[in-house]
DNA sequence: GTTCAATCCTACCATCGCGGTCGGAGATCC
DNA sequence: GGATCTCCGACCGCGATGGTAGGATTGAAC
């Protein structure tokens, strides 16, 4: 599994709040809002949108009718911002701590083995391959695919569709 | 985290086996000295080795002086093959389950609310290139380069390898 | 100014997969 | 027969993950 739920809860909460910078302006969603609509335990929620916010992505204002609104455009807001302050630095493997000041990566097996680390090239392709995949992406074009998802979904499924009107 | 240790270890020993290969021809090499080449232990590369043969990668004799050896030539292996028998599919979430018989990708939360995934677009962006960088990538270049983090990280004492001694 | 709704923060906890071990049974060569 | 070596299944400690509880703080509405 590449990433947690702390990524899954968080994508969804930002795609939550560009549906609803789109709908409302500027007005603020409250997390219980959130929560309900996409059936996500509260609790967890407020962990994680701390993150969010210690990131600068989504802005918060305190008290009654608070709540979170991004702090840019979903136009402006790439993925991999948002999952590097989800999940911390994306790492194909534990061993391949990239450290910024040396800018060497180094496996803790390279020094027991007298070999250098033979997978280093295939994890820093790989871990290339999604922050390139990751960058790519605006939360403006999720937030366009839920739409579109939505609409594909809803006519032709009678069956299990359930309307968020709970509470 | 992507990967487990056992795709470090599992991609470690497929190019301790390659550069074998390229070294002695066909001859097997037992895991015990691989263990010993590389610091790991040798009960849990046992069942590493295991689904690397299941997947028909590496071919196994029994027996006093036998081992292991690779199913085909380093050029011929590329590491989507060995990734998936090590980790089982490689998905970013486990919500990701693709359903191949359906081939419709479902996530649990999209019953629960009224709209569609909004991720989905997202993990198979990042599950595609994962999966790209591990099908352009042989086993031959990461031999390759194992040989040359080696002449690079020991430039002037090739005595101090700890020699492959077959016990 | 009380009340209520919301953000914030810290501590706590249970489950589960991962990494690793152990013992033993079957091959095979000397 | 003994020495290796592959094979297989059971077992286990630990840490991270996912989730909960409780409360402090802020601010709008009445």
């Amino acid at each position: 599994m590449i990433f947690t739920t702390k990524a899954e809860y968080g994508v969804r909460l930002m795609v939550e709040l560009g549906r609803q910078a789109k709908a409302e302006g500027a007005v603020a969603t409250s997390l219980k809002a959130i929560a309900e609509a996409e059936g996500l335990p509260l609790a967890y929620l407020e962990r994680i949108v701390a993150l969010l916010r210690k990131a600068g992505l989504v802005e918060s204002t305190r008290g009654a009718h608070g709540g979170y609104r991004l702090a840019r455009t979903p136009g402006q807001i790439t993925m991999d911002d948002v999952i590097l302050a989800l999940e911390g630095a994306v790492a194909p493997m534990n061993c391949f701590v990239d450290d910024t000041d040396t800018s060497r990566v180094l496996c803790s097996h390279e020094a027991d083995s007298g070999r250098g680390c033979a997978t280093k090239l295939l994890w820093m392709r790989v871990q290339g391959g999604v922050m390139e995949k990751l960058a790519q992406t605006t939360l403006a074009e999720l937030v366009d695919f839920s739409y579109r998802e939505q609409a594909a979904t809803l006519p032709n499924d009678p069956t299990s569709r359930k309307p968020m009107t709970h509470a």
